[in-house]
DNA sequence: TACGGAATGG
DNA sequence: CCATTCCGTA
């Protein structure tokens, strides 16, 4: 494993902390910049939202880096039903989405750990980027850096 | 609670 | 493609 540090653009709304520990995401996690406000929001849009501004009751950081809880599964469906205008939305629905992700990379579970699921960020890289990004793509497309972040990748 | 197949839809 | 819905299984 080596760390790799990135410069890169984070709004301030995605600079909040949840709890413990102060927890930073990049924009490009969930924000893909060439696709402006066309397409429908994704789930993993959605909790980086919720996430990002710390919505509290429904969903919360974890211990580990991306890793996150649902505190309360019925609420954050009815959220996320709210927001895709799915009024039978439930968490047995919203948690089969979340299984999907399994496969694509994006999330994983923390076994053990109840309604607590872990993101990919180091995945979630070439999920909005096909293809392989060097870190010097990011300085070129996210050029007014305001926020270093040191990450882990595998 | 958690998983994943299958059918369906936008 | 990305869920949504339903459901059998562990």
């Amino acid at each position: 494993m080596k760390i790799i540090s990135f410069d890169l653009l984070c709004r301030a709304q995605c600079s909040k902390n949840s709890g413990g520990g102060s927890v930073l995401f990049p924009d490009w996690a969930y924000k893909p910049a060439w696709s402006p406000g066309s397409r429908q929001v994704q789930l993993w849009h959605f909790l980086l939202e919720l996430l990002g501004r710390g919505e509290g009751g429904a969903i919360g950081w974890g211990g580990e880096w991306g890793e996150f809880v649902i505190r309360d599964p019925e609420r954050l469906a009815r959220l996320w039903g709210e927001r895709k205008g799915k009024p039978h939305m439930n968490y047995d629905k919203l948690s089969r989405a979340l299984r999907y992700y399994y496969n694509k990379r994006i999330l994983h579970k923390t076994k053990g750990k109840r309604f607590t699921y872990k993101f990919n960020f180091s995945k979630l890289i070439l999920v909005n980027y096909p293809g392989y990004l060097p870190p010097s793509s990011h300085q070129a497309l996210y050029s007014n850096n305001t926020v270093r972040l040191v990450k882990h990748f595998y």
